[in-house]
DNA sequence: TTTTTATTTAATCATTTGTTTAATTCAATT
DNA sequence: AATTGAATTAAACAAATGATTAAATAAAAA
């Protein structure tokens, strides 16, 4: 997919990307993403009709390379149940790293608008993964325990994404800054995969 | 603490709670208010002076609420590691199926707002708990393995909180309605402190 | 009852905010 | 160089929003 923005689309994109990210989308202004990405106000209406339906764009381009991401490490056919949950560990954990704001931000503005969250073919391919039916396979040789498989993802997803959304909270318990709590979250990635087996196994 | 409100005070304060969960503090505003609650929007400021301080004295009582309600499950005297966790697990599963907007209201203002945070006792007093000391001597005896106590007070919540905050994900990715999902959550009251004790076990 | 205080109301103010307009500048094409 | 269309700008508009005022009503005290 070859698409060309123009400087100035871009630049309006990756102002309003961070500060909806930062402060979601009623505590941001047409005239924050102006001031922040350097442009006119008018060319946020000119580019993208409305406030609304830059949110629209960029919740979408969000959502969409998350999911995606998300979903890659799942499908790996040559790998283990170990190895693709220290892929994913170590993948997601990364990649949150890398932008903090992201789960948050997600979460928050699904509970408000899950219609968008339809429109992504990604999210029930998760349940019709390798990941899913490698796991269904243990039950049946009597190696894993029989739970629901939802239950065995929300675990993943919990221990991976959760201590990046309290980690205001945590922080504080604590009394980490910043690199201290990436380290933190550093040492899951090769904790998390010992405890998901653990929790599985008979 | 023995303190009177008014009638109309009271209609202000369980309106703004309720729109202020629902839908984030810029988004809701001093009108939706008043209207929900049905009184004269004058009141709200005859009352609370503004908006903002009416938003800090619900945040601050819900927030604290809730901490108090976390922290006491864990610094009983008799009970063992296995049961507070056990207690955990229903106890806060309950709370949130009654309040279910409750963790991502706190999770989000605390992001923007940590400050409040701060004021509050028993954030720190967890880490000092009777859950933590078991822990620890269960390492020293062996029977646990040694990780840093922050995992494990973390990956309790995680797998407790985390299904709540991404419920619409959750719902979306295996066709659950809102029943269905309440009854998910129900089994985890069972399932979580045999995983968590799974985890730890050498 | 009368007086005083507290509560409630409708109307209004001053900003803020999303959006539009009309004029201007810039860049490419002829 | 002249023309045309796209990009940019400053200014303004209309609606929304937080807050205030002054008058009206209700409740409490004298």
């Amino acid at each position: 997919m070859e698409t060309q923005y123009s400087n100035t689309e871009l630049k309006i994109r990756d102002a309003a990307k961070l500060l909806f990210l930062k402060k979601g989308y009623s505590a941001t202004t047409t005239r924050d993403i102006a001031q922040e990405s350097k442009i006119n106000l008018a060319l946020l209406n000119y580019y993208f009709t409305s406030k609304r339906r830059l949110f629209e764009i960029i919740m979408f381009e969000t959502l969409y390379d998350f999911l995606n991401k998300m979903v890659e490490v799942y499908n790996d056919e040559k790998t283990t149940i170990r190895e693709k949950i220290e892929l994913a560990s170590s993948k997601y954990i990364d990649m949150i790293i890398a932008e903090p704001l992201l789960p948050t931000f997600i979460l928050n503005e699904l509970k408000n608008n899950p219609t968008n969250f339809l429109k992504m073919p990604t999210a029930k391919v998760i349940m019709k993964s390798q990941l899913i039916s490698q796991y269904k396979d243990g039950v049946k040789k009597g190696i894993y325990k029989k739970v629901d498989p939802i239950h065995f993802i929300t675990n993943i997803l919990s221990l991976i994404v959760f201590p990046f959304i309290c980690s205001p909270i945590i922080m504080k318990m604590v009394k980490l800054n910043k690199k201290d709590f990436n380290k933190m979250m550093n040492q899951r990635k090769k904790l998390i995969p010992e405890w998901i087996i653990q929790m599985i196994k008979k």
